[in-house]
DNA sequence: GTTTAGTCGTTTTTT
DNA sequence: ACGACTAAAC
């Protein structure tokens, strides 16, 4: 094989500046602690480093990549260091160069297992089938792609809907299995036809020339298992492997890793069982479980100094985390003495839960709480479920807390980010039929099911792609009326467009500009009144911009399946809101932890399905959650809470009984919980007849008192007593206006500088003035 | 072919 | 409660 030619070049491009490095002090070792010391020391044979959480993993991980460059043991492109994201691929990259005190060359091999096979794969595409130029399908084709399979095979899409496949199939490529090796038992899966249909998708794929993401890993361990001299090749060259979050790969990913450590066995993992939260899709805490019996010698070491939260954070995280079975145990200590205790709190409803969070969270912005004060950079809400943000988000926005969800729909799986790549990848590639079938209709041209239809039998009977099927089609007066002169209007478009691709008559950016604009793509979100509407004409704006840092569309088509991040909304101080999971290898001097109830966290659906294994899965989510802070951790839980229309009442989390008692300032009298209320109710009017005795219980008038007395309960207004006049008098009662989130709405009065608006879609709410825009105005909002 | 009513399924999510 | 998606009416 030829594989090694391009990155060759890298053993000439060592600097003279790094050599001469092995011969100077070691300044990257000084700031470690022992335990980091020892794991960056030690870089022969195999070593897993357990590092809890803030334990300064990644400044071992970055420290021991420079030992091993400065120090001339290997060079730039002989260490394999992997992640699971960009960002942490990206993070690492750059704090390998500050310890170096240069930009590193090179370090090609720096990425996500998913990049790093990506770029394996089409080194040796035809070995499994493939052109090297083959395409990364994301989850969304993946879907369509089975759905047509499952409708071709007479199968009620509705009792056995795509998604439902996808996660099977997904399954097994997480286990490495490729078609012929699913196991017997898992001949059932969906319905009986599972195996038959899995078998049919990698067929359709590899006609396709392409691949999805689980397909970039078992590709590689197909290739490695039956092509020894390719597996050899790259033992010998990756002298030095590295991987961080160990805990979270799967079978696949621990099988590749193995096979290519197997040569010189240095491999580096580096993991927390105790924040293992990914089992749902795959991930085996076994592989870190088992390190030791994986690779015999194995030199494991423990870094168990926290440099990031306070004696009770800790306490109270390592109190909830002990209930757990088979660990590989690890006891956080930290040098730190003062702090305070993890604050506990319970509350009437969801929607007060909100509305005090939302309080302390200005009270601790203007330092009222008798602690400094925080910046709202500083403090973040983490939820269990993404839709337990939504209180947050209504709370916050009517009181004009300025706050940013993280997660929700990556940048690049947003329908319109989507719908003009699929323009792109026509305009560069014209047999693309998936991207075809996505926009031939989109913006609306009236071509239907049916005329789809005709252009899908006209291309298989004359064996051509979509578009040549289309042409055909026209060429014969197959289709009529406006969508037979729309869709040649497309047609001529997409020559015109590929014809730039081509000869590079206009710069790549003006390209994509012209053809989100000709193709009427643009106009359709110009003229659609929906609020998303203005955002989504940004993020297309976005990624028009995105493509500045990339040669011409072919180049940036190909990295963005893989590279292209949500890091848009990065200006001013904002409140973040996002999930656990989200959450991880994140902290925030303040963080709070609302939701602790039995059955929302720990969640039920976990407990069903997995047990005791489930059960454990959100004990770490508790630790994750509760580790995140540096100096406030505040958890909550509501005795009712509406979900899914219905109001349920619940017990406080188990989890809340394992925190240890002499760690926890209790901000909740007792007395909200069995008394003989609520918590025994069945039915929804049993609920709600112990909801209305809850409201006059004495144990709730305590709870209200007490809060008031604690001065934990007071609405800090002082913020909101500066009422921005100016914003408020421009609307009247009457006045038609437009909100970012609400949409469009009528004004019905005015208090102090809330408006009181009717909105069209969302009912009625108070909002602060100043996220309120004319509705005449709506169309310019400036982007 | 497009609009509208009705049903269904609601954790967590990277690549 | 709600949003997404599908089936029937326009």
């Amino acid at each position: 094989m030829s594989g090694f030619s391009e990155d060759d070049a890298f053993d000439a491009a060592v600097p003279l500046s790094q050599r001469a490095m092995a011969a100077r002090p070691m300044p990257y070792l000084d700031g470690l602690n022992p335990a980091q010391r020892e794991a960056v020391e030690k870089t022969d044979g195999p070593v897993l480093m357990l590092a809890g959480a803030g334990t300064g993993k990644t400044k071992a991980l970055t420290s021991r990549i420079a030992h091993l460059l400065s120090a001339g043991t290997a060079r730039p492109n002989e260490i394999l260091a992997v992640t699971f994201t960009n960002k942490a691929a990206r993070e690492m990259k750059k704090r390998v160069g500050d310890l170096m005190g240069q930009t590193v060359e090179g370090m090609p091999w720096l990425g996500t297992f998913h990049s790093i096979c990506a770029k394996l794969l089409r080194r040796h595409a035809e070995l499994v089938g493939l052109k090297p130029n083959f395409t990364i399908l994301d989850t969304d084709d993946q879907n369509r792609l089975l759905k047509q399979l499952i409708v071709a095979e007479n199968i009620d899409e509705k009792r056995w809907p795509a998604r439902a496949l996808s996660s099977v199939i997904d399954g097994w490529k997480n286990r490495a299995l490729t078609p012929d090796k699913v196991p017997a038992a898992d001949a059932g899966a969906f319905d009986q036809k599972g195996p038959l249909l899995y078998a049919q998708y990698q067929d359709r794929l590899k006609s396709l020339n392409a691949v999805d993401f689980g397909d970039l890993l078992l590709h590689m361990v197909t290739i490695f298992q039956t092509h020894s001299d390719v597996l050899n090749q790259y033992q010998r060259w990756f002298k030095y492997i590295l991987v961080d979050e160990y805990q979270d790969t799967n079978v696949a990913q621990y099988m590749w890793l193995r096979l290519l450590a197997s040569g010189h066995k240095n491999i580096c993992c580096v993991g927390d069982d105790d924040q293992s939260i990914y089992g749902w899709r795959g991930a085996e805490v076994g592989n870190i479980l088992r390190f030791e019996k994986d690779f015999p010698g194995a030199h494991v070491v423990r870094l168990e100094q926290n440099y990031r939260s306070t004696p009770h954070i800790l306490a109270a995280a390592s109190g909830v985390i002990a209930a757990n079975q088979g660990r590989l145990g690890k006891t956080l200590w930290t040098a730190e003495t003062e702090g305070e205790q993890v604050r506990l709190i319970g509350h009437w409803d969801g929607e007060e839960e909100a509305r005090w969070i939302g309080d302390e969270i200005e009270a601790m912005q203007s330092g009222t709480r008798g602690l400094h004060p925080f910046n709202l950079d500083q403090m973040a809400i983490l939820v269990r479920a993404s839709h337990q943000m939504r209180a947050f988000e209504d709370r916050f926005l009517t009181i004009g807390l300025p706050y940013r969800v993280i997660g929700g729909p990556r940048f690049y799986e947003r329908m319109e980010i989507r719908d003009a790549m699929a323009y792109f990848r026509l305009a560069v590639s014209p047999d693309d039929d998936l991207a075809f079938e996505r926009i031939v209709n989109t913006p609306k041209r009236g071509l239907g099911d049916k005329a789809q239809q005709k252009i899908q039998i006209t291309a298989r009977t004359n064996g051509v792609s979509l578009v040549e099927g289309a042409r055909l089609l026209l060429a014969v007066k197959g289709i009529g009326g406006k969508g037979a002169t729309e869709l040649a209007k497309l047609l001529d478009g997409l020559d015109r467009w590929a014809k730039n691709a081509r000869n590079g008559a206009m710069g790549h950016i003006e390209l994509a500009e012209v053809i989100l604009d000709e193709s009427g793509y643009t106009e359709m979100w110009q003229n659609d009144k929906t609020p998303e509407a203005p955002g989504r004409l940004e993020n297309l704006k976005e990624l028009v911009k995105a493509l500045e840092n990339f040669e011409n569309l072919q180049g940036f088509l190909e990295h963005v399946s893989l590279i292209m991040d949500n890091e848009s909304d990065g200006d001013g101080e904002k409140v973040s809101i996002m999930t656990l999971h989200a959450a991880k290898g994140l902290e925030f001097p303040a963080v709070f932890l609302p939701g602790w109830e039995d059955g929302l966290f720990p969640s039920q659906r976990s407990m069903d399905e997995s047990g005791l294994k489930g059960l454990e899965e959100e004990r770490r989510l508790a630790y994750v959650g509760i580790t995140r802070a540096e100096e406030i951790c505040t958890i909550s839980f509501a005795a009712n809470r509406r979900v899914y229309g219905q109001w349920q009442s619940a017990m406080p989390s188990r989890f809340i009984d394992e925190l240890p008692q002499e760690h926890v300032d209790v901000l909740t009298p007792p007395g909200l919980y069995g008394c003989g209320y609520g918590a025994a109710a069945g039915n929804s009017i049993e609920t709600a007849a112990a909801a209305a005795n809850v409201y006059n219980s004495p144990g709730w008038k305590r709870l209200q008192a007490r809060s008031q007395a604690r001065g934990t309960s007071q609405p800090a207004e002082a913020k909101n007593m500066v009422i921005d006049l100016d914003a408020v008098s421009s609307f009247t009662a009457g006045d038609r206006v437009f909100h970012q989130k609400f949409g469009y709405g009528t004004i019905l009065g005015i208090e102090g500088d809330k408006l009181d608006i009717e909105f069209d879609k969302a009912g009625s709410k108070k909002v602060v003035a100043r996220f309120i825009v004319s509705a005449d105005r709506a169309d310019d909002i400036p982007f």
